[in-house]
DNA sequence: AGCACGCCGACT
DNA sequence: GTCGGCGTGCTC
């Protein structure tokens, strides 16, 4: 007989620890660690959870039983259960949120409360409270419900009330439904019933239906012809009802039968990976035998020195050792032209993964991966959480980029980071590329811990374009600028169009204006729920505001003082599209932003007219910037650089320089006298000297040295502690409280707490402390820290008091 | 996460 | 005096 079990669960929330519960003794020989259990949990509800580990013995409290075991097979290995537990420990938060943030949603799935009147009722409304006739009548209306949608509509407290008594008085009851469970995609194939080379005449003749007949004397003679069986769908299509095809059915001539089809896009390669040049060839065969000294490479190239066929082979190489490569990039809507060439290469071998796919569409590219079906993933950052068996090599493309670090819910991981965290714990090579490394990586290079390799020459010989930087302040002292444009701008796109070039123009705002101001008494309309102005959108007559999802109706007249005297101010990108079609009215424009690529397959199409042509100018944020390759681009300008340049970050010149020199990488790829021209107020700054120059070394150097004086990153590390609270004066007495426990070891330097730029965000104010610390010192900050919140939340200061840890903030 | 409890202000 | 708001604490 076996013991009874009990067993540590992962809940998938932001609970500190592990709970127990009992397994009940049909399930204990089954079960094992990091198998998913149902389990319930608080009043009601049923979730998903991950078993940890066992106990020895029940607690000295009565243990709930779990409800089901939903593995055969454990979901997770140790190996990645131990990878959990140090995400959780490094990243400061629960295992839980790790979970939840490493799975998809069809693995981790909860239950709803569904409330059902008894069929039995006969209760007298009027007797009732009037919220329980409400929720009776919504009932008898219309069905059995969520309880959660009922909250919505009447309100959580009257649910609440009206539950009890119809519960009491024996008129409802209400039940667990699981939701989000998986269901395989099928399709419905039709076939013959019979084999087509016997007694056919037969068979034919004893149909009576002329339609009939039609149809069977079709799908014999396709058979004939090697058809092997059909979609229904494909043969009603054709012009065959369905009421035909069920009379052949129940005449046994037809079956039907229902097949499990993949939801993923799988493709055929198509083609072979191009030769390399002589530098590809030299840096391949470089990086391969670098690999053997040390795991982490960063991969230094120009724009367009044709990285993307070095990586291709050396993906190849590992698949044909029977390895799993993942090929992770900052964002998935931007890799249009990336994945139609990978795909091309490695074909079925080859996958996509990214959060805005379905939900049954991230099950099934994860079990791929599990089964090694999948070999190659072209994934953004929560690719890194995939089940890989036989992972060997992660590449990461434009590794500079901050999109590979999560910064609203936690785990605020760095899938970057967490690669070359890999390429230790797995024992994975790893290589970092791009044209603009992040200091840290740079850094890394130039100390030996990654090795360092350089392509210096774009591919195929294309020529660099040329550099302007036009000084908006002169010009507009020798009044030549027309609206957002000096004269280098205005003559270089002018000229591009009369030599039927394609121009792309970088504005970092989106929206029409940045704000609108009332002229009569000055006032700015505001978002109500944080500190920031909010921006006008002329093709939707809306105020948004860009950083919580408020969004009315724009004013005729000033709120304030009802002066219709409203000017816009600041361009955004709508702005700059529309002075354009008054400079150029010729020219067919278009515009790239979050407004405009908000549907599913906008961007590509965006793309698409781009490569046919039919576009002239494309005006977009930052977008534009990323994997956007195109072969007829004669002009790329930068409307304000400026604005990139000056924002109170550490990392802002760092950012700006990136963001710059990929804008002027998108330039001048076949033609070669492409054209680059970025307008600025300091034609003089470091940052514009460099990017113009294409002395990137050169600029990460001297930044290096910048960091070092004032000790940043790379040569401390920093984590930051958001403090929130819903009243500004509580948030204000709270952050001294904090700062008077904050002491730290000499060696942390602290900021703060101080209110952050946008003081008050999603109706919270918000202030941030800043630690710096060696990096040897990683463990001793956070225990530390933790001790601090914890002797800060006795204090009654702490009271409504939310903190936000942000772990290597980048 | 989601729920119950308990404390405050504004109304039948 | 009660309803409803939200902050706090707990869930194995």
């Amino acid at each position: 007989m076996s013991k009874r079990k009990y067993i540590e669960v992962i809940l998938p929330f932001r609970l500190k620890g592990t709970f127990s519960y009992a397994v009940p003794e049909e399930l204990s020989e089954k079960i094992s660690i990091g198998m998913r259990v149902l389990v319930p949990f608080g009043k009601a509800h049923i979730y998903t959870a991950i078993v940890k580990s066992f106990r020895s013995e029940a607690p000295d409290f009565e243990l709930r039983d779990i409800l089901e075991l939903l593995d055969e097979v454990p979901m997770i290995s140790e190996k990645g259960l131990e990878l959990w537990a140090w995400i959780a420990e490094y990243y400061m938060c629960s295992e839980g949120e790790v979970f939840a943030a490493a799975t998809p949603k069809a693995l981790n799935f909860s239950s709803d409360t569904i409330l059902k009147i008894k069929s039995n009722f006969n209760l007298n409304l009027k007797d009732l409270k009037s919220a329980s006739q409400a929720l009776t009548n919504n009932l008898l209306q219309n069905g059995d419900q969520k309880l959660k949608d009922l909250a919505k509509l009447i309100g959580a407290r009257n649910i609440a009330s009206g539950v009890k008594e119809l519960e009491e008085k024996g008129a409802l009851e209400s039940y667990e439904q699981i939701h989000q469970i998986y269901k395989p995609r099928t399709i419905k194939i039709l076939n013959l019933n019979f084999d087509p080379q016997s007694n056919l005449d037969e068979k034919v003749a004893s149909l009576k239906g002329k339609k009939q007949k039609e149809l069977l004397e079709f799908l014999i003679s396709e058979k004939l012809d090697g058809a092997k069986d059909w979609v229904l769908k494909d043969v009603i299509n054709s012009g065959y009802s369905r009421a035909l095809i069920n009379a052949l059915i129940k005449k046994e001539m037809l079956k039907l039968e229902e097949v499990v089809v993949s939801r993923l896009d799988q493709q055929v390669s198509s083609s072979e990976i191009p030769n390399l040049s002589t530098e590809q060839e030299e840096a391949f065969s470089n990086i391969k035998s670098n690999f053997d000294k040390k795991p982490v490479q960063l991969l230094f190239g120009v724009t367009s020195s044709g990285k993307t066929e070095i990586y291709a082979q050396l993906i190849k190489a590992e698949l044909e050792k029977g390895k799993q490569v993942l090929y992770l990039l900052p964002e998935i809507a931007l890799a249009g032209q990336l994945q139609k060439r990978l795909q091309a290469y490695f074909g079925k071998d080859m996958l996509v993964y990214h959060s805005r796919m379905s939900n049954p569409e991230q099950f099934e590219t994860w079990q791929a991966v599990r089964d090694q079906s999948a070999k190659l993933v072209l994934g953004t950052r929560s690719s890194i959480f995939l089940p890989f068996q036989e992972l060997s090599l992660i590449i990461v493309d434009e590794e500079h980029d901050p999109s590979y670090k999560q910064s609203d819910p936690a785990p605020r991981y760095s899938a970057r980071d967490l690669a070359v965290f890999f390429s230790d714990f797995y024992g994975v090579k790893t290589l970092l590329g791009s044209a603009t490394p992040s200091m840290e990586s740079y850094y890394n290079a130039l100390r030996n811990k990654y090795g360092m390799n350089v392509l210096t020459r774009r591919y195929g010989d294309w020529k660099m374009p040329e550099f302007i930087v036009d000084n908006m302040l002169e010009a507009y002292r020798k009044k030549q600028v027309k609206a957002s444009f000096g004269p280098q701008l205005y003559h270089g796109i002018k000229e591009a169009l009369e030599k039927n070039e394609q121009v792309i123009l970088f504005q970092n705002r989106r929206g029409f204006s940045t704000h609108i101001l009332c002229e009569n008494c000055g006032h700015i309309p505001q978002c109500p729920n944080c500190d920031i102005s909010l921006t006008y959108h002329k093709f939707t007559n809306k105020l948004s505001c860009h950083y919580c999802s408020h969004s009315r109706r724009v004013d005729s007249q000033c709120t304030k003082c009802s002066s219709p005297r409203i000017k816009t101010k600041g361009i955004g990108t709508e702005k700059l599209e529309e002075e354009l079609y008054l400079l150029f009215p010729e020219a067919k424009l278009a515009r790239m932003d979050l407004d405009t690529t908000r549907g599913k397959k906008a961007f590509q199409k965006i793309a698409e007219k781009m490569e046919s042509g039919k576009i002239d100018i494309l005006v977009g944020t930052q977008m534009l910037t990323k994997g956007f390759d195109f072969s007829n681009i004669g002009l790329a300008g930068v409307i304000n650089a400026d604005n990139l340049m000056f924002f109170p970050e550490f990392r802002s010149f760092e950012r700006s320089f990136q963001m710059l020199t990929q804008v002027a990488g998108r330039a001048g790829r076949k033609s070669n006298k492409a054209k680059v021209v970025i307008q600025t107020y300091q034609p003089d700054n470091d940052v514009i000297k460099a990017v113009s120059a294409r002395k990137t070394e050169a600029f990460l150097k001297s930044q290096l040295h910048e960091r070092s004086s004032f000790y940043y990153p790379p040569y401390s590390r920093l984590i930051e502690v958001y403090v929130l609270h819903k009243v500004k004066k509580k948030l204000e007495i709270a952050a001294i409280e904090l700062r008077k426990l904050s002491t730290f070891e000499a060696k942390v330097r602290l900021l703060g707490p101080e209110f952050e730029e946008v003081q008050r965000l999603r109706s919270f104010y918000r202030m941030r402390m800043i630690l710096k610390f060696p990096s040897k010192d990683h463990s001793y900050v956070k225990s530390r820290l933790h001790e601090v919140m914890d002797q800060f939340s006795r204090t009654p200061s702490a009271s409504g008091i939310r903190f936000n840890i942000n772990v290597d903030p980048y």
